[in-house]
DNA sequence: CGGTATCCGTAAGGATACTG
DNA sequence: CAGTATCCTTACGGATACCG
C-alpha cells in the first residue's frame, strides 16, 4: 500500500463491494429512470444539443424541478455539458460528454432488457406496490 | 391492433417514455446498488444457491431488512427463486432464475462503467452532497 | 437462522410561486 | 425561458425488538 494521497482513488478503484466507494452511490445515481431518458435523449442528438424544454416536453411525467436537478447532477458528473446563449430569455443547450456517451452504452443494455421483460415481470405480479 | 393475448407484451412493450408504463417503476428498481450486488453474487453461484446470511455477509453495509426487502422485491419480480429447509433453525437458499440470470448481463456492464469511471467522475467532485 | 414489525430521521420528489 | 426557493407529503433506509 502507499501513502501517496494522489493514488487514493486507484487503491479504492472501483469496489461495488467497499461500503466506503463512491462506487456505491454513482451507481445508485445513474440507474434512475430520469437519468436514463434524459441520455438516451441527448445521446439520439449527440453530437447536437436539446434545450431544456424540449428535454422536457420529450420527458412526460418529469417535473421542471426533477428535470433541472438530474441535469445538474449530471452536470457535476462530467457526463453532461450546460451552454447558455446570453440572450433575452437566456437559452440553456445540454448535450452528452465523451464520457456521458459512454454511459449510453451500459444504459442502453438495461433500458433494453427492462422494456423486454416489463410484460413478463408485471404479469406475475398485478399489485404493484 | 390485436387480440392474441400472445402478442399482449408487444403491444405494451416496455416504453420508458409513457408515464403509465410500468418500466419507469421497474427501471428505478433494478438500479439499485443492492440488486446489483445480490445478482452479481448469486450470477457467480449460478446455479447454485446462497443462503441468507451468506449474502448478508458478503454485502458489508446492508442491514437486515435491506436485504430481505431486496430479496422479496426481486422474489416477487421473479428474478429470483426462494427455497426453505425446514430444519429448526430453518435454512433459507436464494438462487436467480433464468430471468434473473439475463438480468446480470446488462447489469455487469452498468456496474463495469461505474466501476471503471469512479475515480474520474469522483475526482471533479470532492463534495460528495 | 431468517425473518417481520415498529419507530424514526433523512432524503426524494411533486406543487406552487417567484426571479434574472 | 430556465431556472431557484419554499412547502409539504411520501418513500428510503437504519436501529431495535420480537417471533417461528
Amino acid at each position: 500500500m502507499t501513502t501517496d494521497p494522489l493514488r487514493k482513488h486507484v487503491e479504492a478503484a472501483g469496489d461495488l463491494f467497499d461500503p466506503a466507494c463512491p462506487t456505491r452511490r454513482l451507481l445508485d445515481r445513474i440507474g434512475t429512470k430520469w437519468v436514463s431518458m434524459v441520455v438516451k435523449l441527448l445521446a439520439e442528438a449527440a453530437p447536437g444539443e436539446i434545450r431544456f424544454a424540449e428535454l422536457q416536453r420529450r420527458m412526460p411525467g418529469v417535473s421542471q424541478k426533477m428535470l433541472s436537478v438530474t441535469l445538474r447532477n449530471l452536470t457535476g458528473d462530467g457526463l453532461v455539458a450546460r451552454r447558455v446563449e446570453p440572450t433575452v430569455p437566456p437559452r440553456v443547450y445540454y448535450r452528452l460528454t465523451e464520457l456521458g456517451l459512454s454511459l449510453e452504452v451500459p444504459l442502453a443494455a438495461l433500458r433494453a432488457w427492462a422494456e423486454a421483460h416489463m410484460a413478463e415481470i408485471d404479469h406475475g405480479r398485478p399489485d404493484n406496490h
